[in-house]
DNA sequence: ACAAAAGTGTTGTCGATACACCCATGG
DNA sequence: CCATGGGTGTATCGACAACACTTTTGT
């Protein structure tokens, strides 16, 4: 058994004062989703306590809109910011907390929570997604007894209480949005080639889509930039490359798109 | 100034013991709506006490599901049970709750509200919509002072907090569901013609739609039975009756149709 | 008989799909 | 020189929109 470390300012704080600071009852969580060697991933915290996985989640301030709740959170664990962040569903079960997640946690520093403290009681949360390149982005760790891992949308296991549900949740949503708003922006690097970005999609969607077909909707939507680069270096024959062309491509956020996959 | 009425047992009871009851600090509200005389209406209630319109909302008892929560809510307010309803945003602004508005209806009965009862306090609220055929339900009136009504959608005004911006982001949800879902079987009568069902259409969409290729894509949606009755009586030709076809219609809520309008 | 409303049919357009062909590069 | 991946073009199909004609009914 590992050394028992002393309990964090932080930790203390949340415990003994957090219903002073945080709205009681409800919580936010980010389903935050990421693409690398052409796998959909999604950056889940690593609860040693309980050996299952988490997504980043936190609490609503007293005073806080919580749309800046699931921002700060997403910043708190994550480092990224200004990003593409959506609400997509409230899961509202009063069995979907589990008090024994936060006892362990404390446990793990001698700490035994009062069975009337604001963190036992039932928890309403509201689900967030997000898309982000990761590769760009360094993974923060901020709170001492998690570790943050990037684990492949189709091999998910051992999360903690109704986080795959919220997971799959979101997944639909992703989906569903695919369909009339532009994706890809904060998935892609700045530069990429046209099956890169089919890949993405592809990914997404969980199925082939024909190669041209794509390159004509995909240009059809005129919000990329073709470059006059080309990814040299593969084998074959050489791709363009393209970026996005983030004025158009926020239009398209607010207008939408038209067609469908 | 009306008479003072004595301090109903309901409202004693959730003022003093509410926050031992529900969830605090987060509500649900339900935004009705019922076509007639081929307009959108909304169920509002009329907070006398402050002259304004509100949404049927309520609270969520502890150990309950927020879609029950729901459910309840508008069963205790309208008598309406077994509809479709449906999550569709949660409001979250620090800002949106009116402390003013509890105070002035405990107030019309002598009663001070404590600064620091839960009423008072910041609320979340998650947003659910249905639809109904308010020309078969009675809408019961559950709390004296409270008056209900079905006000047109293009006719709003006063409603309290942010109640309007709630009634527009069901609208949209609204709108977006009927590109992908059957909608109707519970705003329209048992029995109607194909120009009463256009009429729903081009009301929620808030445009004209054509009567011929209107009728060819909703019979091809298959969820119609076509009666050898018509609907006589009125001038002109006598057109058919039509009523859903409950099993094929359940079908398609959860399967989903395909075409946009 | 005539106006107004409803039923039915036809055509054109456009996007989605499927598929064919050419080009470049590394082995 | 050929296998592989990438770029570009074309034919077909189906859904949707626009529109014409016929039928019914009350006045």
């Amino acid at each position: 058994m590992a050394k028992k470390n002393a309990l964090s300012p932080y930790l203390k704080q949340l415990l003994e004062k957090g219903d002073l600071q945080y709205q009681t009852g409800i919580s936010v969580d980010c389903v935050i989703f990421g693409f690398h060697e052409q796998k959909l991933k999604i950056l889940l915290l690593n609860l040693e306590t309980v050996d299952k996985w988490a997504l980043p989640g936190g609490f609503i301030k007293k005073s806080e809109p919580i749309e800046e709740a699931a921002y700060r959170v997403l910043k708190e664990r994550t480092g990224v910011q200004h990003i593409f962040l959506q609400q997509f569903h409230v899961f509202g079960d009063p069995d979907r907390s589990d008090a024994s997640i936060h006892q362990k946690r404390y446990l793990n520093y001698g700490v035994k929570i009062p069975k009337d403290n604001w963190l036992l009681q039932r928890f309403i949360t509201i689900g967030f997604y997000a898309l982000i390149d990761f590769s760009d982005e360094k993974i923060k760790e901020v709170v001492s007894d998690e570790t943050t891992a990037w684990i492949d949308i189709n091999k998910l296991s051992h999360l903690m209480m109704d986080h795959e549900a919220i997971v799959l949740k979101a997944l639909e949503a992703l989906r569903s949005q695919l369909a009339y708003l532009p994706i890809g922006r904060n998935l892609m690097p700045k530069k990429f080639t046209m099956p890169e970005l089919q890949k993405l999609y592809e990914t997404i969607l969980d199925r082939k889509l024909d190669r041209r077909n794509f390159q004509r909707k995909m240009l059809g939507f005129d919000i990329l930039n073709k470059l006059s680069e080309i990814r040299k270096g593969g084998a074959h024959k050489a791709p363009f490359l393209y970026s996005f062309n983030d004025k158009k491509y926020q239009k398209a956020l607010k207008d939408g798109l038209y067609g469908s996959w």
